[in-house]
DNA sequence: TCTGGGGTCCTAGGACCC
DNA sequence: TCTGGGGTCCTAGGACCC
């Protein structure tokens, strides 16, 4: 006997387009593109002539000539986001959010209260669309994976319930790019060995999938496959980190470019940082080569730090690092991400978190850019070579 | 496919400690 | 002077997700 489905996957349609037509209605009913260089959602007109998220503009346009292409508006996302979230826990208060556009909610023990899980799942649907004027999609299931699965399976706009009695008729004919952790790698290896259905893949004995795919994603993938996902539903965690970071183009960037924009970057963190409360006690350095290969340099503090002058001491360290190996290969990213984060309270009290210093910095920071623009944030990135500035700030986290 | 920006988790080697 | 096994932390890389 297996259990009931109560666990929910609800997952908003294309979401930023969707926002997008909702806010602007001579868009509706039309190919949309959010995005510009690269295209960040579709429509599902826009998709249904072959455009794809992370497609290139470019491209984008050629498929689809009379695609009306829009910058996103991310604080609309963000507060559409807000919204719908809001609904979801008043639906439950188990509700465990994946991203901007989807969450998991268990709707078990509720049945008494409300109803059973379809019937709030159609409730669900009718509020998102009444109250915040989007199209979301809803799968139904016993475990979180198969709902997640029958989401996808589900749109657009649409609701689907995996019957306990019938996941295998479900999910066994499904190609295995649909399971949840199989990208383009891992599809590829299971194709070699001629596996392209969830069920082929059931079939396998679970240490032949975890001698090819490695351990945990071995194990993983072929637990999803025979329906084995005893992972609950959990309240939502707190990030465990943040991070920034700018594409470049095939343009040569001299050394001193490269250090103004990790300023602007590690400025932009520090503030978020900071704005939620929070400290981090590992500062990883992204890089993107001229020939797209990739390298990352981490750094770990002794204690968490908030202080954008600590945080760029040390990134500002690891690229010069790193110089040698851009001068050489070109680069064409640049990114940061703050690890290990904790909250304010958790920052030892022998380093308080100095807002008198943090403000001055941020001023310092805003003048530079309000007068001279973003660029001569160089002079910041300079004050930043003199060792009286920083060295002394970044010993004492060492 | 000429390639954004934000994240998560896993693997593996080396340093260091007991 | 040489040696074992286990645990934790750090660093770097890679796959994957939306």
């Amino acid at each position: 006997m297996r259990g009931e489905a109560t666990v929910l996957h609800a997952d908003l349609d294309a979401f930023y387009a969707s926002v997008e037509q909702r806010d602007a209605p001579e868009l509706r009913g039309r190919p949309v593109i959010v995005g510009g260089g690269v295209v960040l959602a579709a429509s599902y007109e826009a998709k249904a002539r072959g455009v794809r998220t992370a497609m290139g503009g470019r491209q984008a346009r050629e498929l689809c000539p009379d695609a009306v292409i829009v910058p996103p508006r991310m604080e609309a996302y963000t507060q559409a986001s807000r919204a719908v979230f809001a609904i979801f826990r008043d639906t439950t208060p188990l509700v465990e959010g994946l991203s901007i556009d989807e969450a998991f909610l268990e709707v078990g023990g509720l049945r008494r209260l409300v109803g059973p899980p379809e019937q709030i799942a159609v409730r669900l649907r009718d509020r998102v669309r009444t109250e915040v004027g989007l199209p979301i999609s809803v799968g139904v299931a016993r475990t979180k994976f198969l709902a997640k699965v029958a989401s996808a399976a589900s749109k657009p706009d649409g609701l689907l319930l995996v019957d306990p009695s019938a996941e295998e008729q479900f999910l066994h004919p499904l190609p295995v790019e649909r399971l949840w952790g199989v990208g383009a790698v891992t599809a590829e290896k299971l194709h070699r060995l001629g596996i392209r259905t969830v069920g082929e893949l059931a079939e396998l004995e679970s240490a032949t999938a975890e001698r090819l795919l490695g351990r945990a994603a071995g194990a993983h993938v072929h637990a999803m496959a025979r329906l084995r996902d005893p992972r609950p539903v959990v309240s939502t965690p707190r990030r465990g980190s943040i991070g920034s970071q700018r594409a470049l183009g095939a343009a040569p960037r001299t050394a001193d470019e490269l250090e103004v924009m990790l300023t602007q970057i590690i400025d932009r963190l520090a503030r978020r940082l900071r704005d939620g409360g929070r400290g981090c006690r590992s500062v990883v350095l992204r890089l993107r080569f001229g020939d797209f290969s990739k390298a990352t340099r981490s750094r770990t503090l002794r204690s968490p730090t908030d202080r954008t002058a600590v945080l760029l001491a040390a990134a500002r360290g690891l690229l010069q690092a790193a110089q040698p190996q851009i001068a050489q290969r070109g680069i064409t990213l640049i990114g940061v991400s703050f690890g290990q984060l904790v909250r304010g309270a958790e920052v030892p009290a022998e380093l308080p978190i100095d807002w008198a210093e943090n403000a001055r910095l941020d001023t310092v920071l805003d003048a530079v850019k309000d007068r001279f623009g973003s660029a001569a944030l160089a002079r910041a990135a300079q004050l930043g070579r003199d060792p009286g500035w920083d060295a002394p700030l970044l010993a004492e986290h060492e």
